[in-house]
RNA sequence: GACCCCAUUGUCUAGCGGUUAGGACAUCACCCUUUCACGGUGAAAGCACGGGUUCGAAUCCCGUUGGGGUCGCCA
C-alpha cells in the first residue's frame, strides 16, 4: 500500500511556522516515501470560516513550495477535502456508532464511550506511550445543533482517505489514545503516529500568533526567500546529521527519515534565520534574485515598470552578496535611482568633510571625464594611476567618491558600483558634492 | 493539580559505554579588503542536579529540578 499523509490545518487567519513545520516534515516524508501529500481542511468551526483564512493557507504552502497532490484545487478519489463538505459522512459514522451503543444522546449532544482502558500508543519518533483512559470523560463528538467535533471528523477523514502516517504536532498525542479508541469502535486499523516537537519562542515560551516569526505570510514582506526558510525549518526538529546547514530540497528528501526526527522541542532563532538567507540571497542565481528583489523596489516606489531592465539587473548584481534581506534592498539601492538620494550624516561628516577630499573629487572628476571605456577594470586603473600621480592612497579618492555617489560609507565594490552608475550620473554627483555645481542633493 | 513528552555552550545540533565533547548561528579578537558583507584563523561558552549500573558514563536505570503539552459541546 503506498504511503499516504496529510496535513490537515485548520483557517485561523494565519499559518503559523509550527504548521508549516509539520506541513514540511508531512510533504518531505511523502516525497521521501514516493507517497502521497493530501491537504484537508479542517473548517468544521464554521463560526471562523472564511475564504480569506483559507486562501492564507493555500498561499503559505505555496510559498514555501509545498506541493500537494491531492487536495483543494487540486481533486483526488477521497475529496470533498473541506471537511464543512463532508457532513454525510460523518453523520453516517456517528450512527454506527449510535447503533452499536458505543455512543450515546446526552442533552442533545453525541457522545463516545471511551473504553476504561490503558491504551498504547505506538509513535514513530516517542516510542511506545501508554494512556490510562478510565478516568477519561467521554468524547462529545457531535453538538447539540448538528455540527461535528474534531476528534470524530479527524478520525473518520483518516480513515476514509486511507491515510497511512499521521505526523502532527506533538500536542495531539494526549488525543491519541482517544483516537485510537475512535478507530477500535468503528472496526478500523489506525494509521502509523510520528508526533513531532514543537516551536517554542527563542526564550522557551510557547509560541503564539502575535510572535515573532510565528505568521508563514509575514516572512515575505520582511524580506526572506521562501527556499531560506523552507531550509531553516528543515532543521528544526531534524538533521542530517553532519555538519551541512544548506541543504537541497532533493538532499533533504532523500536523507528525511521519521525515526531521526528530535523528541525534543526547537526554539526559533531569528537570527540564524537571517544568516541562511544572507547565504540563499548571495548563492541564488541573479535572475532568481531580481525576481524576487525587483517587488520590493517597486513597493519602495524606486522601480517601476519604465524602469531599463538592464540597468536594475546590474544594479541588484552590486548588492546580490552584500544584504540579507530583501527589505534592506531601498535603503542599500535608493541612490542607483533617485538623484536625490539619502545623504548619511556621519559618512559626508567622515569623508567629504576631511581636508582636501573636495579637492580629491575635483581632480577625479577631471580623470573620469576621459575615462574609457566606462567599466569597472579602467575606472579602478584610472582611480589608482591619480593617486599615484598625486602621491596619496587610493583611500583619498575612494571613500569621498563613494559617499559622493550614493551617500553611504558602506555599499557595493566601488568601481562596480560607478561602473553601473554610468558616467553622466558619477560626473554630477562629483560635481555636487565638490561644490562646483549646486545639486538637490537631500540630507 | 492529574496524566504525557522532553533535557549537550545563549540558540540549532553531532554524539548513541572509552572523544582533547565536533559543527553552525550569535558574541569577541585578528587576517583579507576601497567600505560593508563574504571568506579565513583564533577565543570565550555546554553534557541541569543527585543517586545508581559498570573497570569506565553526555550516552543505560531511578529520582529531583526545569521546560513543554493535554485534560472543551476549539482544532
Amino acid at each position: 500500500m503506498s504511503t499516504r499523509v496529510r496535513f490537515a490545518p485548520s483557517p485561523t487567519g494565519l499559518l503559523h511556522v509550527g504548521g508549516a513545520r509539520t506541513a514540511l516534515f508531512n510533504w518531505l516524508y511523502a516525497r521521501h516515501a514516493k507517497g502521497v501529500f493530501v491537504l484537508r481542511v479542517e473548517d468544521t468551526d464554521e463560526a471562523r470560516n472564511s475564504q480569506e483564512a483559507i486562501d492564507v493557507i493555500f498561499s503559505g504552502l505555496k510559498w514555501l513550495g509545498l506541493d500537494w497532490d491531492e487536495g483543494p484545487q487540486k481533486g483526488g478519489d477521497y475529496g470533498p477535502y473541506f471537511q464543512s463538505q463532508r457532513k454525510e459522512i460523518y453523520l453516517r459514522y456517528a450512527q454506527r456508532l449510535l447503533d452499536a451503543k458505543l455512543a450515546y444522546d446526552d442533552k442533545g449532544a453525541i457522545r463516545f464511550k471511551l473504553p476504561k482502558k490503558i491504551v498504547r500508543v505506538p509513535d514513530l519518533i516517542c516510542g511506545a506511550v501508554h494512556f490510562d483512559l478510565s478516568a477519561e470523560p467521554d468524547l462529545t463528538i457531535v453538538r447539540p445543533d448538528g455540527s461535528f467535533i474534531f476528534h470524530l471528523v479527524n478520525v473518520v477523514d483518516d480513515i476514509e482517505m486511507k491515510i497511512t502516517h499521521v505526523i502532527r504536532g506533538e500536542d495531539h498525542l494526549s488525543n491519541t489514545p482517544k483516537h485510537l479508541a475512535l478507530f477500535e469502535a468503528l472496526g478500523a486499523a489506525p494509521p502509523l503516529y510520528a508526533h513531532i516537537p514543537l516551536i517554542l519562542n527563542r526564550d522557551g515560551s510557547k509560541m503564539s500568533k502575535r510572535d515573532e516569526g510565528a505568521a508563514v505570510g509575514d516572512y515575505a514582506a520582511k524580506g526572506f526567500a521562501p527556499e531560506a526558510v523552507r531550509n531553516y525549518l528543515c532543521f528544526l526538529g531534524w538533521s542530517p546529521k553532519d555538519d551541512r546547514e544548506i541543504l537541497l530540497m532533493d538532499e533533504v528528501v532523500a536523507l528525511f527519515e521519521l525515526s531521526n526526527v528530535h523528541r525534543h522541542n526547537a526554539r526559533f532563532d531569528m537570527d540564524k534565520l537571517q544568516w541562511m538567507n544572507g547565504q540563499y540571497l548571495a548563492r541564488m542565481t541573479l535572475d532568481r534574485f531580481v525576481e524576487l528583489g525587483r517587488p520590493v523596489l517597486e513597493k519602495n516606489g524606486l522601480v517601476s515598470a519604465q524602469t531599463d531592465p538592464v540597468y536594475l539587473r546590474a544594479a541588484l548584481e552590486t548588492v546580490k552578496e552584500k544584504v540579507k534581506l530583501f527589505t534592506d534592498l531601498p535603503i542599500w539601492m535608493a541612490y542607483f535611482f533617485k538623484d536625490a538620494f539619502p545623504m548619511d550624516a556621519d559618512a559626508a561628516e567622515k569623508s567629504l568633510k576631511k581636508p582636501g577630499a573636495l579637492d580629491c573629487l575635483r581632480d577625479l572628476r577631471t580623470r573620469l571625464e576621459r575615462t574609457s571605456p566606462w567599466n569597472a577594470a579602467q575606472l579602478e586603473a584610472d582611480l589608482k594611476s591619480l593617486a599615484a600621480e598625486k602621491k596619496v592612497k587610493a583611500g583619498e579618492f575612494i571613500h569621498p567618491c563613494r559617499v559622493a555617489c550614493s551617500g553611504r560609507s558602506i555599499g557595493p565594490g566601488l568601481y562596480q558600483m560607478l561602473e553601473v552608475l554610468g558616467r553622466a550620473r558619477v560626473l554630477d554627483r562629483l560635481d555636487r558634492a565638490s561644490g562646483a555645481t549646486t545639486g538637490g542633493m537631500e540630507r
